[in-house]
DNA sequence: CGCTGGACTTTGATCCATCAAAACTCATCT
DNA sequence: AGATGAGTTTTGATGGATCAAAGTCCAGCG
């Protein structure tokens, strides 16, 4: 019933929350950067979507999700990851460009597709970049991963890439870095802003930004 | 690049002609019926895909498509067919479910995505309902196959049906009636408005709106 | 305390797809 | 020829999603 706009909507929201912290509210403008309108714009849905019951809207503070609203996220998320596992798994598709197949698809699969794709896979608890899969009822693992720009020296394995531009995770797959490698953090020079690790026997040294987006166990 | 409203118009069109013969016009009213939309939204759409160069429309007589439209269709077409038979053959939905899926898909997948899809399965030539599927350039196969309502008596093989209401298709299904299936009419009963069938060792009686729907060669 | 600037909201407009209902056209029947 | 009526087009309106630009609020500075 929510057309795919307010599921964007929600999704945007559901990211950001994350990102920010849930006990914070979420403000508009960050939504209308991560959406790419104008702020305005978020502000007319952020009324809509509050009269539906999704989210609970404090003008000139933020949004934050309702159960609602949070439902229908996690069903989005479930279905984006499922998405991309499938398009990798079964269409042997490129980890590196599922991700905007997947954005058009999660709009467009009916439950029972889901729920067949979900059989099919095994009831998969992660997707291909590492982050959890919902299950129907919207649960899902808890992240007990750090980030690897965060991480003092010492073995670990990459479990997760919270980045999704094709061209950065081709360059993560030619270094050998996908979701399950093994890692040795050697040290972190923040004055130069480097990360050192070994990885598949040779040593790399990685920019704090691309080291914020890989996370560790 | 066009909407999926838009290459829902130039399905329908496409449908609609060649269900009236190729050399005549397609009737704005027919297209508003199919489509279930009101003549005046249809009119409207007409002006529109005739200046994008769709269609040729000739007002109070009907429209015909163009090169570009008949493209867009057949892509539509292509993509509709496909995703069906890789319902049937990968995910094992059933036969009877899956059109109402594959119309919503068939404006949700990339290009590269039907590539592997068609690769995948083989590059078949007919969906489930033994419709033909058209090519990467838009060719297919043409149809040599005869209503079973206008067929004489004698053996025949049952390859393509040309209805979607889940329901029916059911029913088929459960008379053994899917495509591919070997039968012989025994006769035809016009005044009764009944054709009379044997399949799979047993006889069966079917209305002409059914037989209709049924096409052998 | 008043001012300022940045974040947010409001306003007025556009585009797309749609409808209901009124107006039109034209082939056919009388 | 005139009237008829089915099919088509026009008109005016609506809802959803969006924008640009003007207006408002308020935290924090001087």
């Amino acid at each position: 019933m929510p057309s795919s706009t307010v599921e964007n909507y929600l999704k945007a929201i559901y990211a950001i929350s994350d990102e920010v912290g849930s006990s914070e509210l979420v403000p508009i403008g960050r939504i209308a950067e991560v959406l790419e309108l104008t702020p305005g714009t978020v502000t007319t849905m952020m009324k809509h979507l509050s009269k539906e019951g999704f989210i609970t809207y404090h003008p000139r503070k933020g949004v934050e999700l309702k159960e609602k609203g949070c439902q229908v996220a996690l069903q989005v998320l479930r279905r984006h990851r499922l998405i991309e596992l499938f398009l990798v798994e079964v269409l042997h598709l490129d980890w590196s460009h599922v991700h905007k197949e997947a954005e058009v698809l999660e709009h467009a699969l009916s439950d029972l597709l889901v729920e067949r794709i979900d059989e099919m896979l095994g009831r998969p608890a992660y997707d291909p970049h590492g982050d959890p899969i919902p299950d129907a009822t919207g649960a899902m693992r808890e992240d007990r991963s750090r980030a690897l720009v965060d991480s003092r020296p010492g073995a670990c394995r990459l479990v997760r890439v919270s980045r999704d531009e094709p061209e950065f995770l081709q360059w993560l797959q030619k270094s050998k870095l996908r979701p399950g490698a093994d890692l040795e953090v050697i040290g972190h020079d923040r004055m130069g802003g480097l990360v050192e690790v070994k990885v598949g026997g040779r040593t790399l040294k990685l920019g704090e930004s691309a080291a914020a987006a890989l996370w560790v166990v």
